[in-house]
DNA sequence: CCTGTTTCTTTACGCGCGTAAAATATTTGT
DNA sequence: ACAAATATTTTACGCGCGTAAAGAAACAGG
């Protein structure tokens, strides 16, 4: 009974209806009459075809195809709004492909170059930041309908949907310094994306305002292993007797467990008990941050907005509403923990 | 000078090539003439383009695409591993696309029916496990090509390549024995894959080896969010003063960050220092095990060697070398930190 | 220089589906 | 019940490339 169907010439007769009609039916389920759909989702259980994708695509100006490209998959920040972000355009009837660029630039543009050649019909990217390719992300945004998210670099895309780096670090500042010593601020000298400049910024501005004099740490160190940095950069901030605070703001969550480390390895006790010498914060909201010890206070992503601002923005855009370039920038939620 | 060029018979026009050879450059560049392949490649340089994928593949029985399939990427350790497979594929000239189950069985099923109809040369799964659809798996395994690593489920597949289990639990309870108190084990009642069995019996095994009374403490938890069921799981067994030995081993990283998490909430001082009450381990050699506090204690997997086994083991099969099914197990290396 | 082999060109067909146009059937509104 | 609106069928073409077959050209070796 159920000899395999070769195409979709054998499925339309199977199903008694014709090869366009059917053809209609998978680009768009809700195109043909209820009756019609009926019948062709009976034949579609007993029968089991799937219509190539390959050939599909080969005549479609627009696939269903959704790329989403992130900067460092391993990091689970980005792993987790990826999977968000996958979710959502399934639901929205889309097929995600998930890319990383491993924090090489050059594996940037040819995840752009390969993305390019799938036609897709949207794409999510967050780069790099610092160390992308300006001009080839400016091109491939030209190609494709593009949205940007976490990191924003020039005005390129159709829009940015991100986090809004200055309330973030507003908040915590404000929170910090209602709650003890006014925090000094921990970040990487040269910070991957211009998240970091931002949150710095806000902090400088956030001490103006309460008239606390600012203290930023800017450490050594390149590339995506952050844990490291923050851990060495910890060491070398307590031999050098750095921090001017028992409080301590890092610009993200990862300098922040890598600090936590350092702090282990000093034999210096964290958290708000009497009995712990310094404060410890971060930013981002990483899956990570519950499960350090002390558990990390932080500032979270509100990760469900994010992603699904963003996918809707994205889709708003393909489908045809044609708006200026704009930026979303989502509140984050502060999280108290143990470490301050 | 550098008018687009719309399909292969241009290109060739402007290269001065037949279509067909151009055809067979793109299958394989080594197949064509050394004078001709410069030729085409000079063209390439010049006038950039790239053949539709979607009608090469259409025709082709055998895609370039291997297809990755990871239980959760959200897990550093997948994430990692994911990341070495990908690597490998690029360099033997394949076109890795990545997936994830997201501890979901019938995502699961979904993504390898995604992957069908994308006509993968090859896929490297590494199943959920215990929540996989058995006769799914099986049914995909006879259609594509496909090499199990991570945790093998029956003998399906072209191949399974992993780690040895026995080795990693025998060897890290040998180091704990030698070291201090022999341990007790610490593990999940219902865990997500058959490794987490093998650790266990390892175990046992060991611990009967060298004369000593086992203690298995076997949590309660359902899911893929170890690192909470761990500190769970620890804040019931400390309640409950389950732990019989001031060393315990857990049946993996991620459940030993909960538990280390769950010491601090309790506490209780891990460590190998006088001052210490406990010393906790892991197993797997989770990227995130060097940051936490203390430092983790683990036997790590040999990411490099068993990426790599499993892509050459899965190309060898592709390329029409029948062999066997076969399973390889790596041993993994013992990671000294101060957790234990 | 000639022969045998390898590589390339020419020609031609097919893959599975998108899609357009015209004819026909079905549904809807009144 | 009938005209108008909508949905489906029929027919037909094209997309960009894989690939097969036969003949022409380039190459290697003696």
């Amino acid at each position: 009974m159920a000899s395999k169907i070769r195409n979709m010439e054998e499925f339309a007769t199977v199903s008694g209806i014709s090869r366009p009609t059917v053809s209609k039916y998978f680009n768009d389920p809700g195109s043909v009459r209820a009756s019609t759909r009926a019948r062709i989702e009976l034949a579609l259980e007993r029968y089991d075809y799937r219509p190539n994708i390959y050939a599909m695509n080969q005549n479609r100006k627009l696939t269903k195809t959704i790329g989403v490209v992130v900067p460092l998959l391993s990091d689970p920040y980005f792993a987790e709004i990826a999977r968000k972000l996958e979710q959502y355009c399934i639901a929205a009837g889309y097929r995600p492909t998930l890319f990383s660029s491993h924090g090489d630039p050059a594996l940037e543009v040819e995840v752009l170059d390969t993305l390019r050649s799938l036609k897709p019909a949207g794409v999510l990217l967050a780069p790099l930041g610092r160390a992308s390719d300006r001009n080839a992300l400016k091109k491939f945004c030209d190609d494709v309908p593009t949205l940007i998210f976490d990191s924003s670099v020039d005005e390129i895309g159709l829009a940015f949907v991100g986090s809004d780096n200055f309330q973030f670090t507003s908040h915590i500042t404000d929170y910090l310094c209602r709650t003890g010593e006014a925090p000094c601020f921990f970040e990487m000298k040269t910070p991957a994306n211009p998240n970091a400049h931002r949150r710095r910024q806000s902090y400088l501005d956030a001490m103006a305002r309460f008239g606390h004099k600012p203290d930023v740490i800017s450490i050594e160190g390149e590339g995506w292993g952050f844990e490291e940095i923050g851990r060495l950069g910890g060491h070398e901030a307590f031999k050098k007797d750095r921090f001017s605070s028992n409080t301590i703001l890092c610009s993200n969550d990862r300098l922040a467990i890598g600090l936590l480390t350092a702090c282990y390895e000093q034999n210096i006790r964290v958290g708000r008990g009497d009995d712990c010498a310094i404060r410890v914060a971060g930013q981002d909201g990483h899956p990570h941050s519950r499960y350090t010890c002390p558990p990390l206070t932080t500032i979270s992503h509100d990760y469900d907005s994010v992603s699904q601002t963003a996918v809707k923005t994205l889709f708003a855009a393909i489908e045809g509403q044609v708006s200026p370039w704009k930026s979303t920038r989502l509140e984050g939620r502060l999280i108290l923990r143990d470490s301050a």
